[in-house]
DNA sequence: AATCTTTCCTGCCGGC
DNA sequence: TGCCGGCAGGAAAGAT
C-alpha cells in the first residue's frame, strides 16, 4: 500500500491541479470501498471551490467552504490527474471533475480505500480524532515515544505501526528504521531505553524523509498522480531481503511474522 | 490455492 | 460487577 511518503507525494502531485479550482461534477462508478462513498457527493460538491489540501497520517483532506472530502488510498489506491475524456478502466471507482477540464481519478483494485465527506472540524472526524503525532512533526520526539511504550508489552515493531503511538509508519519503514537503529523488531516495547528512543525517532524520520525526497517509493501498486509509474526500487537494508547478506556485516537477513505481517532483520546488527 | 497487503473493529483478558 | 487498556485475530478484494 502507499505508505506515508507515497501519500505525501500524491498530495504534492494533485494539489496544484485542485487548489482554488471549482468542482463541476462527481462520478462514482463503484461506491463500495471500505465504507460506501456517499451517494450525494455530486450534489454536495458541484460548483464549490477547493480551499485547501492537506495530509493527516495517510488520509488526504480536501477542504471546501462547507466541509472536507477525506480520502484514503487503502492498500492499492492511487490518484491521477487526467483529461476528462480519458476512458475509465476497470478499477477506476471515483472521479472529481474540475471546471479546468481535468479530473482527479481514484483507482483502487482492492477497494480498501475510502472517500468520505465530513462537515465541521475535519480533525474531529472519528477516523482522525485519536491519531498519534505526525512522525515528521516536532510533536514526535524521544520523550513521547518513551512514554507511549511504557505500558506496552508488544514488540517494538508493532508499537511503531500502532497509529495511536505515531502515524504513518508502515511495514517497510518500520523494518528499515529498526535496522538503522540497531534494534531487533521483537524487542518488547516497554524495554526500549531512553537512549534507544532517541535513536529510533531519528531513524524513523530519516527513512521517511529520504523516501519523500525520492518521490515516494516503490510498492508495485503505486502510481504517481500524473499517471507515470511509481515503481522504482529503493535501497532497502532489510525489507524483502530474507537470506541475503546484511549490507553492514554480511550475516543473512532473517524473516519473521509479527501481527500477521512480515518482519526482516539482521540478527547481528539488531539486538 | 495460499499468500500478501492495511487498518478498523470485535471480543477476550487481567487488573482494579 | 463493570470498566478500562492492551492485545490477538478477523475481515474486506484482487493479483500472483
Amino acid at each position: 500500500m502507499p505508505e506515508l511518503p507515497e501519500v505525501e507525494t500524491t498530495l504534492r502531485g494533485i494539489a496544484p491541479h485542485l487548489q482554488g479550482q471549482s468542482v463541476s461534477n462527481v462520478v462514482v462508478r463503484n461506491a463500495s470501498l471500505r465504507w460506501p462513498i456517499p451517494s450525494n457527493l455530486a450534489t454536495l460538491l458541484r460548483g464549490h471551490t477547493v480551499r485547501g489540501l492537506q495530509r493527516r497520517a495517510k488520509y488526504l483532506l480536501i477542504t471546501f467552504d462547507h466541509g472536507t472530502l477525506i480520502l484514503h488510498l487503502g492498500m492499492s489506491g492511487s490518484l491521477r490527474i487526467l483529461a476528462q475524456d480519458t476512458p475509465p478502466e476497470k478499477h477506476d471507482h471515483f472521479d472529481l471533475l474540475l471546471a479546468t477540464g481535468k479530473l482527479m481519478r481514484l483507482r483502487d483494485p482492492r477497494r480498501f480505500g475510502a472517500v468520505l465527506w465530513h462537515t465541521g472540524e475535519v480533525l474531529q472526524h472519528p477516523l482522525l480524532a485519536h491519531l498519534g503525532p505526525e512522525p515528521l512533526s516536532t510533536d514526535f520526539d524521544a520523550r513521547l515515544l518513551y512514554q507511549a511504550t511504557r505500558t506496552r508489552s508488544i514488540a517494538i515493531k508493532l508499537a511503531l505501526m500502532d497509529s495511536a503511538v505515531v502515524v504513518g509508519v508502515g511495514n517497510i519503514y518500520a523494518n528499515e528504521a529498526l535496522f538503522r537503529a540497531g534494534i531487533k523488531p521483537q524487542l518488547h516495547a516497554n524495554k526500549l531505553s531512553k537512549a534507544r528512543s532517541e535513536t529510533l525517532v531519528r531513524t524513523i524520520q530519516e527513512v521517511l524523509r529520504e523516501a519523500i525526497e525520492k518521490g515516494g517509493s516503490s510498492l508495485r501498486d503505486f502510481i504517481h498522480s500524473d499517471g507515470s509509474s511509481g515503481y522504482f526500487q529503493q535501497h532497502y537494508f532489510v525489507y524483502g531481503r530474507t537470506g541475503q547478506a546484511c549490507k553492514q556485516c554480511g550475516t543473512p537477513i532473517q524473516h519473521l511474522t509479527q501481527g500477521q505481517r512480515s518482519s526482516f532483520y539482521c540478527p547481528h546488527c539488531q539486538r
